[in-house]
DNA sequence: TCAGGTACTCACCAAGACGTCAGTACGGGA
DNA sequence: TCCCGTACTGACGTCTTGGTGAGTACCTGA
């Protein structure tokens, strides 16, 4: 994302955090579906790439929204969670998504 | 910014509405001060540049979230205001930008 | 022995978001 | 007469974001 410090206001910072490609989607998965491993996040978002997926998770890892446990087995395993700061973000933005959902026909109209 | 539709989910539509790097600093000085002209708004908002401000209204307008309103005299008079539909907007994001204020700290100093 | 599944990492590339800078038309004021 | 301020527009370049496709280590089961 394109950083855009010091913010001036709440939503920037918000923005910064949430505004990735596939955060929104990988947020609103780990809240419906609770912790999934890495292949079943990948299953769950058919469009996104491993690399994507990665390097989002890691963004979201970094910023505290998302937790990463690691099973020491082979074959390897690795689980994904919302934390409770992530949880929070969550409850934030749903008024968003409620907003995108309900106008999502008149968004898909004007966008070219 | 990437459009990635069909959307998944209503949070991917609402992003891609106000993911622009200015969008949401648009709409909130918008919404806190009003009808504004195109001067106010960029002395409003220092950091942006003039090419950029215009391409973020003109997005915003597209999406009918912002209404232009041209007085014809000399010199030239551009208003730009919320609409009611970017007002549901603005009503959307708040408890956002509340979570990002109440976490900036937090937020500038988890990122690089 | 060898393919398969796990969760990655890395090099490279294309698209587009963003920034810089110059230029426009118009009339008012010095 | 010339410069100022208004609200733009357009060419050009850069830098970030995201995508492709390859390769990694490990053990399991056939």
């Amino acid at each position: 994302m394109a950083r855009n410090r010091p913010y001036t206001c709440g939503l920037d910072a918000a923005i910064d955090v949430v505004g990735g490609k596939w955060k929104a989607t990988v947020l609103w998965t780990l809240e419906d579906q609770g912790p999934l491993r890495f292949g079943e996040l990948r299953r769950a978002i058919p469009a996104v790439t491993e690399k994507m997926l990665i390097q989002q998770l890691r963004e979201l890892e970094a910023d505290g929204l998302v937790h990463r446990e690691i099973y020491h087995q082979v074959p390897p395993k690795v689980e994904y969670s919302l934390t409770d700061f992530g949880r929070t973000l969550e409850v934030a933005l749903r008024p968003l998504g409620d907003w995108g959902h309900a106008n999502m026909a008149r968004i898909e109209a004007t966008h070219p």
